[in-house]
DNA sequence: ACCTGAACACCGTTCAAGT
DNA sequence: ACCTGAACACCGTTCAAGT
């Protein structure tokens, strides 16, 4: 067995995380599925918190990189794809990226881009940053609760009745809840981004 | 000692996160505060899951309740003053709500609220529920950094240099946290808010 | 430089038995 | 109905000692 590296962890990791998902992800069998002691570990990786946040970063690679193609209002549209993108090629990827209160780099070349794209759109300096966070929120809330549907019906753990809110008191969400089962994900999605960032982008 | 319900269990819950934060909550400590057993705790509460999802449901009580003196557009405005008001009122209250995946009453009814006070705004029925949505996760998103930015502050465990980015490599990214610092929070959020609410429920 | 063994100080949850 | 004792099956982290 080769020696192990960081880089190896990380990649122990995605596969621990991709067959069981974030909540069971355990330095312990995180270890074992590696072949080696858990105590191991600590010399390539600070800590469980580290290591997670080195999951973010890594599954934020490249996501700000965009071309110089796409100008104002479609780049900010584009950005918010990508990272959409991102976070759905791996399992629990949103909540593994909203989880991470970190200045690492790849995240903040996201926030730069982000800013960036929302000035080219004419957002006003000021408001750029505001723009910025917007999206990314929204992105983030949209994809989780995404990921965590999947979960629940992969897992049969949602038959009906944990879904069924109850029409009568709350008439509202019920219907759209069943919009949401009827309406493509993906769908949901540019068409949310968009009326969001051109809102933002309005100038009055 | 009195004897213990599920409401004695929640409101010593709400103390020890008062305290110590949601991280060192522990059904342990918990129950060792309130001088009983750990085992006992199980009486009263399915499990750490439900104990958190119970907290969420009393910290957005009464939330939705708001008077129908307000239409519109204000109405939304008003309805996300009051969610982070109620989440600012806990510590760690905007990851205790953020946390959970539930449909209890107190949860839906916000967002009954918020998708009926979209409509009054003038959002077309069909997009009231992706206007909702987009206004809580602002407000979820704003409040969780919020809030863990003062923890951060208050523990001392941010002293410079951890907050300061790369102002080379993250121009725009320094400027916004410049902005962060010097512009009072409040502000910051009633003008989020009401820009991110105005521009959704523009009417072309 | 990298890994093991062993320990420390914890967890959440269950359940027979007590009152 | 409510609580204790005791157990089960785990955790993350550290660190001397090995190679």
């Amino acid at each position: 067995m080769a020696r192990l590296d960081r880089a190896a962890v990380i990649a122990g990791a995605w596969d621990f995380v991709e067959a069981s998902g974030l909540d069971a992800l355990t330095m312990r069998k995180l270890a074992s599925s590696l072949g080696v002691h858990h105590g191991t570990l600590y010399w390539h990786v600070e800590n469980k918190r580290a290591l997670i946040d080195a999951l973010a970063e890594d599954l934020l690679a490249g996501v700000a990189d965009i071309g110089p193609k796409e100008q104002g209002a479609d780049r900010l549209i584009s950005l918010a794809g990508r990272l959409r993108s991102a976070l759905l090629s791996r399992r629990d990827g949103a909540r593994i990226v909203a989880g991470t209160f970190v200045r690492q780099p790849n995240t903040l070349a996201f926030g730069e881009a982000a800013i960036d794209a929302a000035r080219d759109a004419g957002v006003p300096a000021e408001d750029a940053a505001l723009a910025a966070f917007t999206v990314q929120y929204f992105v983030l809330g949209f994809t989780i609760e995404e990921q965590s549907q999947h979960q629940l019906l992969d897992s049969g753990d949602w038959p009906t009745d944990t879904n069924a809110v109850d029409a009568g008191r709350f008439p509202l969400i019920s219907a759209a809840l069943d919009t949401l089962r009827r309406v493509p994900r993906e769908a949901q999605f540019d068409y949310g981004v968009r009326r969001i960032v051109r809102s933002l982008t309005f100038t009055e």
